[in-house]
DNA sequence: GATTTATAGTTCGTATACAAAGGATTATTA
DNA sequence: TAATAATCCTTTGTATACGAACTATAAATC
């Protein structure tokens, strides 16, 4: 990291920022060849803990902006990655599931963000890890 | 934070995405009034620190994207944040300064950066607080 | 000194991020 | 049950984020 202004370096919204940049960055190179975002990998692995939820539900569990979201889905469905059906009980509601291509993959994704996660900590030791693993959860 | 799929939780791009976006948030929240965003804050403070530097020159100091940089010091100057100055000796290179505008409210500016950093490390003992900050170092 | 190469910034295309407003539909309540 | 409120989702507008291509200018090399 390059010198910063004074007590710049100091600033978690800095710090916070600049590392994800970083972590979001190399995650998204990897999951460039399947064409996949950061984004859309996480939808796929929400949705995989819990097929059929509904987009609000997964805003929820994924602290997702439901704007954000909306755009989202759509090219998920329009690239086939996810299957949208209606909800026949509440007609206001899209019922979301993977797609066969997705869980075809599903093994080789989700080794892909283990293997993401290694990058970035491969260079604490173990106890670092865990604390900066449950730092960050305080923080969210 | 709610419950999320299986070792989900553990990843660390997903962790430092959503620490960042509750930090980035909060501090955005706080600068609505001024009329700025997090991102033209943080040029505000890199030009702070080194008056007249070149786009290129602040690019590398705050790892930002020139592309991105480009449209956030155009409307910076639309806004009359910045001053842009076409470098004498070189043609390619435009100077930015701060403007009396930005300078008349710097003291604000960065205690509000300092009050969103103590909002987002109260939680944490001042040990945990230098650990975070130096595990986020060492990831950037 | 003409050609090539490198650098500074801009522009374009695509994908978030999120506030705010707008349908559509369901639930609640007077 | 008609009116109101709450939910789900989409749309709109503005601001990043970043790869890639492009323009202008400067530096390097033959």
């Amino acid at each position: 990291m390059s010198k910063l202004p004074e007590d710049l370096p100091e600033c978690m919204v800095f710090l916070l920022g600049k590392a994800y940049q970083k972590a979001h960055g190399g995650f998204q190179k990897q999951l460039k060849k399947y064409g996949l975002t950061n984004m859309q990998h996480l939808v796929l692995e929400g949705l995989w803990y819990d097929e059929g939820m509904t987009a609000a539900e997964l805003c929820k569990l994924l602290i997702m902006d439901k704007a954000t979201t909306s755009g989202v889905l759509e090219r998920m469905v329009d690239t086939g990655w996810i299957i949208k059906k209606l909800d026949p009980d509440d007609g206001r509601v899209q019922r979301l599931y993977t797609s066969e291509k997705a869980n075809q993959l599903k093994e080789k994704l989700i080794d892909e963000r283990k293997k993401a996660n290694k990058n970035i900590l491969e260079k604490f030791t173990l106890e670092e890890q865990l604390l900066l693993k449950r730092l960050l959860r305080d923080l969210i």
